[in-house]
DNA sequence: CGCCAGGTGGGAT
DNA sequence: ATCCCACATGGC
């Protein structure tokens, strides 16, 4: 084959099916590409990218349902907040008084960000330039709440790349340019929805590996 | 009981 | 540049 990306992303899918492209708004939205509609979405987006870093998604998931329930998941609330009142209603996803602040500073950087038209890559900088988002979150807010074209590098994505040896590559940066220079078309659109539709089936994929790697360990207790 | 989960920033080497 | 660690809850 041409392109051994294509290749596995087609195997992917046919093995796990659609996984939709983000899972908030209560479930994951297979075949739905045309969200986040609007501003209120985008920053559940942002929100979830947070509070998922290095945490199972269902505490993570707890947490959002917790700021939902008390009229908190909105941009402007989080930014007048105190950091310790965000706090008591993330404690499930870890880390929450680091992640009280970083969600904070996220608000309010929201609150711009998301006012003024900006390209992908003043985008990408700026976002970067918020304690508390690093690589992979900048790029999960651009690919899932924005669509823009970029490849969101997890730990899943580096064992994938280990597993089926296609670079050598480790380093975040390059694997992302592997990745796109690899799997871009002069359709942008086209784009948006296979970088996102890859990367939750890598997700797929990883966590069938997890739970295949931890039944096969024991032998103690 | 022990390990891990869709990372990140900061400090030491 | 790269390595190391703190950060923390919940599920199995």
């Amino acid at each position: 084959m041409k392109n051994r990306l294509l290749t596995l992303y087609k195997k992917l899918l046919e093995k796990y099916g659609h996984q939709g492209w983000w899972p908030v708004f209560g479930k994951y939205h297979p075949g739905d590409y045309s969200r986040p509609a609007d501003r209120s979405e985008r920053f559940e987006v942002v929100a979830g990218a947070i509070l998922t870093q290095n945490t199972n998604w269902r505490n993570a998931d707890k947490a959002l349902e917790n700021l939902k329930k008390e009229n908190l998941l909105d941009p402007k609330k989080i930014a007048g907040k105190k950091e310790s009142k965000i706090a008591e209603h993330i404690r499930s996803s870890g880390y929450y008084k680091q992640k009280a602040k970083r969600l904070k500073e996220a608000a309010l950087h929201f609150l711009i960000a998301d006012a003024i038209p900006m390209d992908g890559e003043e985008m990408r900088k700026s976002w970067l330039s918020i304690k508390g988002v690093g690589p992979e979150t900048a790029d999960s807010i651009l690919l899932y709440a924005y669509g823009i074209p970029v490849f969101v590098i997890d730990a899943y994505t580096k064992r994938f790349v280990k597993a089926n040896k296609l670079t050598s590559k480790q380093n975040y940066e390059e694997l992302r340019e592997f990745f796109e220079t690899n799997l871009k078309s002069e359709n942008r659109e086209k784009d948006v929805a296979l970088f996102r539709e890859y990367h939750a089936l890598i997700v797929a994929w990883g966590k069938e590996k997890n739970i295949s790697t931890a039944s096969r360990r024991k032998g103690k207790s």
